[in-house]
This record gives structure tokens, C-alpha cells and sequence, in this order.
DNA sequence: TTGAAAGCGTTACCAT
DNA sequence: ATGGTAACGCTTTCAA
């Protein structure tokens, strides 16, 4: 691979000024600029961004660690912090934690080896002092870690409430819940917004809430145990998607038609929704929105713009999308 | 960040033997290992992988190069190919091209700047030569780029003709054909496989194929068209399981029923196709085995293993899997 | 068996 | 305006 001092010979001129047009800091004659240019031109010359980043102690480069990227919901956020990242001049390396302390900690170890700049992080494990002894600049995606970082998530109790609201609307009787991993923060506000609404009536008991752990399979054995449980369940609130796509699956296993024996609202949006037959009737995230602003965030955290503290925790706002499952 | 010379210091000894004991090379006093070994403990120290890609020229990351991530067929391989490289200790760098010819020339900078060791790919716009210039091994994935490079594919023809024979054996009469994007090699091939069976026919015409783009939104439009133009379709194989997803939406929005009316076969077998109603019936690639073989393809010959010619092209076999969409 | 020092490709400081 | 050079953290000769 060719190096600066490659480009300098064949200009004539110091390593150093090469250095300062390549970044250009300092001052450098315009004639002198020309020739560097060409030169680098003509030997096709890029910068070794190892070498760059050992000297700087920081790549151009932001990690992106989600919980499990076969749930469509984090590639489809991941195309969003990577759009962004790319439009901003960084890199991202992405990282799959499986929702695994182990895991998450290695990549954490990892990411910092390679002198990433910052991190966004889709996390329940990870702790306030862990990401403060890391040193870099982290934002939080989808899931709360702590009041005090940079964050950004969505309205879940609210948009729960709005969603057990619309079955009842929809005349459902009794409503059950199939909730998401246990301890995740997002499932839980999830959960409480469920409870909000139904936790009052007569019929409610903590049995009509299933756990799931936001996949297919763990969804539709959650439903079908629910529906056992309960057959007088008309309506359902799944914590994600995915888990609704298996109620629907499980629904149909037990004989129930959706929605006419059952109706079915989901949580997240993903373009997978509309893929399903009946369309699922969910609850709808601006991933592409969360990405974006996230990275946006981490972006103005690593290159210390100003930024109003108020401004580094955004919670965004969430809507109901009826479609054919209710 | 605690270095190296830290720890020499610590353990009163060079940053050589330092260096020799935490690659294991050269000779180090068993005593003197010990005293090393203690002060890395003591200080948690973690060798910083810039420096060391900086001096060794190469990095103990892999590039994963996909064209979208948003098509669940590729988070499945990513999966794999993550896993598979944790464990033989490399990390993975996952980008997405986009389909676009630009983006993909861009990363394969960003990866050679960053001194990756390897790439596996999945693009039908690179060529042979480009991918000779880059002077790293790299593993062509689920699309050929040329007979001379190591690649895993699946077999595509074989398995659309499975898919085609098999709609004729379930009676279907006239069955067309939804095409993934004109130009890439796995799409041309399950087309291919598609026309062997079924180009003979007397009623056969070019216009039983319609073209779509390996996505959900390409294919609703592609499959409304296509039985618009030939209502007596009573069978479509698409070529991968979203489109085919697709093709059902289609369908019912025609006022079809599926498997009744119209029968409909996918390729892939991505989780998803057992998510849907009707289950999809699908050609199954066994996704997380090409992943795991790449991966482990690359690393052989990025660590110089001997591998014979015959070993580095993997035509691996495919499955039909009957479900409810027939 | 151990240490000193050169070098990997950059950048930034200090001279000139 | 330009060049020389130390330094980033590591590995690997070369000597001792």
C-alpha cells in the first residue's frame, strides 16, 4: 500500500506538508497544495486510517451493539445509524450481543481496542458506571439505562395504553398480554401501560399476561398457552411485532379466526407488519427516525458541539396504525 | 488507556518480554512469565489492536459485505458469520452496499484502510480484478462473482426447478414466475430453473415472469401485474421468500385465495417463512451453515492453511420444504 | 533469557 | 510557507 511519504517524494516535498493539505490545517502555498493534490492523484493515495487512529487515539469509526439482529426491527434501525453514520463521514461496526452480558461486555472490550469514537447501544445489562468508565461519548437506543445519559427512546407505557385502549374500543372483553423479556426495560413499560388500562377491571388477573421474549417461536408457545388458559380472550396485546406475527400464527393453530375470534395489536412498526396476512395493527416506532437522531446525537456528543443537556434525552412519540388485524 | 509500557513497568521488565508473553513467542523465564502475566491481571491491561494492525499490517477483523440488511435472508447470514468469527477470534465488520455499485467501491476502501484481514461478500457487481487489487482473501456468498474465487452458493437452478416440478405436481396448470433483480447471478439462475421446466409448455410466454427486486413492495406490484395480465395463474414461484410473502399479499388483494385458488413457492427458508399465513412453502438454503463455511473458508486462507482448490467452491445443496402456501 | 531500538503510517510541534 | 522529528502502542530484529 502506498504511504504519505510516497505521495511526498513524488511532489517533492515534506511528509509533513502532505499531512497538512490531507487535513488541511495550517498553511500550505497554493502551488504547493496543486502538486500534493496531484500527486496524490495520480498514486491513487488514501490515508491509513490505522495509522491515523493510533496517533489520534480515536477512529472514524462508531460502534452499534443491539440485542439480536435477527429481529427486524434492529436492521432496519441499524440501516438508519448507518445512512446517517456514512452521511456524517464515520463508520459503523456492528455488533450482536444476543442479549448476552458476556457477549456485550467482549464487544464493549472490543470497541474500545479499535478506538471507536462513540457508541450507540441497545442494552438492559449494561450499567451507568460501565459506559462511564469507557470514556467515549454513548447514546442509548430503544432501551433506558440511566436518567442521566444521552438517550433515545420512545413513548412505550403511552403507546401500550393507546394500544389495549384501541381493542377496547374495538369491543374487546378481555384483553391478554404477551409480554417481552423479563427485565428488559422497554417489555416492562410495556407491560405497565397494558396493566394501566385493564389492570382495574373484574376479569383482569396477572394470568392474562404471557411472557415471551420478543421472538417468534417463544410468542406463539406464550399465545397458545394464554388462549389455553384463558378462551375467553378476545383480544391481545403482543410487546413487539414479531411476538404478534406469532400470536397470529398461534390464534390460528387453536382455530381462532383473527380478527374476527381475536383481535391483534403488535408493537414496533416494522415493514414486516404490513407483509402479514391480515395486516398487523400496531403500534408504530420512527425507527428510522431513532437511528437517525441517535446518530446524530452521538455524532455532535464525539465532536463536542454544545449541546443542551435537555436536548440529549429524546423521547419520541409513538402512533396506533389500525390495519387488518383488529 | 493502559499500555504496554505500563505494564512492563509494573512488572519490572522490558515492554519486549512483555510483548513476548502476550503472543507467546521467543523465550520468556518462567518466573519472569509469571511476574508478566500478574501486572496484566493487576492493571486489566488489553492490548490495543490499532497499534497492533498498524505494525502487523492487518487487523483481526473481517468484513462482511451485504447488499441489505433489511432483507431478513442476510441478518440470518450475518448471524452466522458473527458467531462463526468470534470463535476462531476475529471480529466482523458488517456493511451494507445497498445494491449500489458506489457504496460497495467505498467500503472495500474503508475495510482496506482499516487493514481487515478478510472479506466475504455478497454482490453481483464486483468483479474478479477489483477484488485481486484489494491483496486479502476474500469469499464470494450466495452470489458468484467468478468460477476462479472461493465462494459458497447454493444450488439455485436445481432448486427453482424443484420449486416449478413441484407446483406441477400439485396440479397447477399455469404457473408464473416472480424474478429477483435483473442482473444478479442467483436471480438469473433461479429463473433459469424456472423456464427448464416450464419454457417447453405450449402455453409459455416470456410475459409469465414478472420482475421484481428481491423485496416486498417490488413484488406486490410485479404480482398484481403479472395476474392481471394472465388470470388463469394457479401456481407462482418466487424467487426468495419476501417476494413470495409478497405474491400472497397479492394475491389476496386480488381476491385469491392461497394455496386455493393460487399455489406459491419461495426460496430461502429465512424464519419468517414460517411466520406467515398460509405458512409459505419454500426452497430451503441452509443459511446458517453457508455462513459458518464462509467464515471459516476465509479464515483458512487468511491464516495460510493449506486448502485445496477443490475446497474453496461449495456448491451446497437445497431443500424443498412443503408447507401451507401449496 | 532479556533489553534496546527501529519501524509500521500518521500528525503536530518546533524550527527555519 | 515548509521541513524535521517525536510520538501514538506495538512487534521484531539484533545484541548482549
Amino acid at each position: 500500500m502506498i504511504s504519505i511519504k510516497d505521495v511526498a517524494k513524488h511532489a517533492g516535498v515534506s511528509v509533513a506538508t502532505v499531512s497538512r493539505v490531507l487535513n488541511n490545517s495550517g498553511y500550505v502555498g497554493q502551488d504547493t497544495r496543486m502538486k500534493v493534490e496531484k500527486a496524490i492523484q495520480e498514486l491513487k493515495y488514501k490515508p491509513n486510517e490505522v495509522a491515523r487512529s493510533l496517533f489520534k487515539k480515536q477512529s472514524s469509526t462508531i460502534g452499534l451493539i443491539v440485542p439480536d439482529i435477527t429481529n427486524p426491527f434492529f436492521p432496519e434501525l441499524a440501516r438508519a445509524v448507518e445512512d446517517t453514520a456514512i452521511q456524517l463521514g464515520y463508520n459503523v461496526i456492528l455488533c450482536n450481543s444476543d442479549e448476552d452480558e458476556q457477549k456485550e461486555q467482549n464487544y464493549l472490550d472490543v470497541l474500545q481496542q479499535q478506538y471507536v469514537k462513540g457508541i450507540i447501544v441497545s442494552s438492559n445489562t449494561m450499567t451507568a458506571k460501565q459506559i462511564e468508565q469507557l470514556n467515549i461519548p454513548v447514546v442509548s437506543i430503544d432501551r433506558v439505562i440511566s436518567k442521566g445519559l444521552p438517550t433515545i427512546v420512545v413513548e412505550n407505557k403511552k403507546g401500550a395504553m393507546m394500544a389495549t385502549r384501541f381493542l377496547q374500543s374495538k369491543g374487546c372483553r378481555r384483553i391478554g398480554h404477551i409480554k417481552g423479556n423479563s427485565g428488559v426495560v422497554n417489555a416492562e413499560e410495556r407491560c405497565e401501560g397494558y396493566k394501566e388500562i385493564v389492570g382495574g377491571e373484574p376479569w383482569f388477573e396477572e394470568t392474562y399476561i404471557a411472557y415471551g421474549q420478543y421472538d417468534m417461536q417463544s410468542s406463539i408457545q406464550a399465545t397458545m398457552e394464554l388462549l389455553q388458559r384463558h378462551p375467553d380472550i378476545d383480544g391481545i396485546f403482543a410487546a413487539n411485532d414479531i411476538m404478534a406475527i406469532g400470536a397470529i400464527k398461534a390464534a390460528y393453530q387453536l382455530g381462532k379466526k383473527v380478527p374476527q375470534d381475536i383481535a391483534i395489536v403488535g408493537f414496533d412498526g416494522i415493514s414486516l407488519s404490513k407483509a402479514t396476512t391480515p395486516e398487523l395493527t400496531t403500534v408504530q416506532q420512527p425507527i428510522y427516525e431513532m437511528g437517525e437522531k441517535a446518530t446524530k446525537m452521538l455524532v455532535s456528543l464525539m465532536e463536542r458541539q454544545q449541546t443542551m443537556d435537555q436536548e440529549n434525552y429524546k423521547i419520541l412519540d409513538v402512533s396506533l396504525i389500525e390495519r387488518e388485524s383488529t
